[in-house]
DNA sequence: CCTACAATGTTTACAATGTAAACTTATTTT
DNA sequence: AAAATAAGTTTACATTGTAAACATTGTAGG
């Protein structure tokens, strides 16, 4: 099947994804991936529908680099702390997955679907740690899970610019567990 | 001071919000705004820098919106709640705020001064409630709180795509403040 | 008051970017 | 090998941010 270049589809990936792991998605354009993988500016719409259509695969991807490295490793205090160090690790393809979407991005199916089945781990994760709890309960919580984590991803990486570093916030990322073991996950 | 048109400058304000809330901030752009505000599309720039310069005038007036609208009603959960429907009555102002900034913008000076102040306000509410704890443990706890209320609004907002609606959310959006009592108030 | 200057708007122009269309060349199929 | 298809390139155009040159209106000092 491929022939010119090898796999340039592979390729245009990769390259919108260094670029955007370095630099951040706003930087992604054409002519830059282009130019990155030796081809002509619009090589590009032989694999892709178009800007978004890559931005999404990104998104697909990021979504796969958590959910592989994140062996279950019992503790679901160390679930929470692979995502916020993922959020930290790759704060560019974080922003390009968790930030506000493009308008026209916001429907991509299967996108939905990883994200969906993120939180369904989570709430499978709970369970055996809420016996008692009714569905709702563990639901809720799973939320307040949810939303704590990627709350304090922001504020990790913001809280720097607007308060200086601050010591607390330098303890919690190098105590990523028990900071939400004493939170979140107590 | 005022000729022409009358100031303006607050009208060209006034037109971007129209647009960000109306729309999405992606959707501001000059010629646009200029349109509506009736002038030509470089008159704007006799009244800011640049389109950055714009936003972050948005971002200046949507912390005083919430700063305004929060009288302080003795209840913690009850700030915390005024920042969640923030989020969902101004969801793409919310957005231009708290979202992934462009590089560019990161560092207005006086809104970096607004973020902390807000954030200083949520400590100072906090003491009456921890009168035992040490400072740092007060600090980790408002951590904590900005971490859960910015994740939830992300949550409620983007929870419907992925999942469909959600019951749980329905209901949290419906009982916001018997949720943060729930959980991060606990 | 009138005259120069400052402030505010407009016109024109250009660079960056997304993407469509037409054209070319490589691969595959018959 | 000829025809069909796939993958790339060239050209072209629309949208948007913004600079530069020009025009107009208000204002302040003579």
């Amino acid at each position: 099947m491929a022939y010119h270049k090898e796999n340039l589809k592979e390729r245009l990936i990769e390259v919108a994804w260094e670029i955007c792991h370095a630099e951040s998605w706003q930087k992604i354009n054409m002519r830059y991936v282009a130019e990155k993988a030796g081809v002509s500016p619009t090589a590009f719409y032989r694999h892709f529908k178009n800007k978004t259509d890559l931005k999404t695969e990104l998104i697909r991807r990021g979504y796969e680099l958590i959910e592989e490295s994140r062996e279950s490793s019992g503790k679901l205090s160390s679930y929470g702390a692979k995502y916020v160090r993922f959020g930290l690790d790759y704060p560019n393809i974080y922003d390009l997955m968790f930030g506000p979407m493009d308008p026209d991005m916001s429907l991509a199916p299967d996108i939905q679907m990883q994200s969906k089945a993120a939180f369904d781990g989570l709430i499978e994760g709970l369970k055996p740690f809420m016996p008692d709890e009714t569905e709702r309960a563990i639901r809720i919580k799973a939320i307040n899970i949810w939303a704590s984590v990627h709350g304090l991803v922001g504020l990790l990486r913001s809280g720097d610019a607007h308060d200086g570093k601050s010591e607390e916030l330098e303890w919690i990322r190098n105590n990523l567990e028990t900071y939400l073991e004493m939170t979140t996950f107590k």
